[in-house]
DNA sequence: ATGCCGGGCGAAGCCCGA
């Protein structure tokens, strides 16, 4: 089972990447974020055509993410758990059951929290808090478990091409990445990490100052396993090349395969 | 190291992303 995450910057403006890249990746399970589509206006005709579930949790204008499933999908949760009153569309969560198997699968994109001297950057921490109870809470299920998505974390140094231009960032700052270890030392594994020790890979790659042709990018993108979910990794991989196609988006499809 | 890009909204120029 290949499960993948993907931020299109615009679902309307990347459907075509998007099924173009679905044809030749054929993932089983598609993550999206930076939809940008209130629910209403979600192209899952474009997808069901190709034989895609559809769970979609977005809004006007900003944020949204969805769940693209080969298999059928069930238990759906939108919104991350936590905050009531928060209104933006950062989050959708399923069970998948594929034959005998299931994997509850998250597609979430984390708030980037810049400029960190304003109200954005509390608002990260906070989210990501509420993620790790999540994670915490899901955990105790002993379940095969993948959070996927745009977590605007650049995990370690390796993982981005100039780290002391960065070392402000609410991208980068030491609270940041302290919080994002705090979900891994949960028993949460980065996927791609776990099969590659390869430094300066990365996910995103700006689209000023030619970011991509100088190969300036970040690793923000990941796919984090339970331990369930680790026993039956067998790869994953950054899809890098999608970057150079026509009118890209600025991040590329990340994917693991699971032995299921 | 920001707003040089790219997208949304809406029909010009501002807001936002990372």
């Amino acid at each position: 089972m290949k499960i993948a995450t993907w931020n299109v910057n615009s679902l309307n403006v990347r459907l075509p990447n998007v099924l173009a890249w679905i044809d030749q990746a054929k993932p089983d399970i598609l993550c999206l974020q930076e939809t940008k589509l209130t629910d209403d206006k979600f192209p899952t005709a474009a997808f069901e055509d190709k034989g895609y579930y559809v769970e979609a949790h977005g809004q006007k204008t900003y944020n949204g993410v969805a769940l693209l499933s080969l298999h059928p999908m069930e238990d759906v949760t939108r919104g991350l758990p936590g905050d009531k009153s928060d209104e933006q569309a950062r989050y959708v969560e399923a069970t998948i059951i594929a034959d005998d198997n299931a994997v509850r699968v998250a597609s979430l994109y984390l708030p980037n929290g810049n400029p960190v001297d304003t109200d954005k950057y509390p608002y990260k921490l906070g989210w990501m808090t509420r993620l790790e109870k999540r994670m915490q809470k899901l955990l105790a299920l002993e379940e095969a478990l993948v959070f996927a998505g745009d977590y605007n974390v650049i995990p370690a140094n390796e993982d981005v091409h100039d780290p002391e231009a960065w070392a402000d960032d609410a991208l980068f700052k030491p609270e940041t990445r302290a919080q994002f270890r705090r979900m891994l030392n949960l028993g949460f594994t980065d996927s791609y990490r776990a099969c590659h020790a390869t430094p300066n890979q990365y996910s995103f790659w700006d689209y000023q100052r030619g970011a991509w042709p100088k190969d300036h990018g970040i690793r923000i993108d990941h796919l984090l396993l339970s331990p369930q979910a680790v026993d039956l990794l067998t790869g994953s991989d950054i899809d890098r090349d999608v970057r150079s196609w026509e009118k890209p988006s600025d991040h590329v499809p990340v994917w693991c395969e699971l032995d299921i």
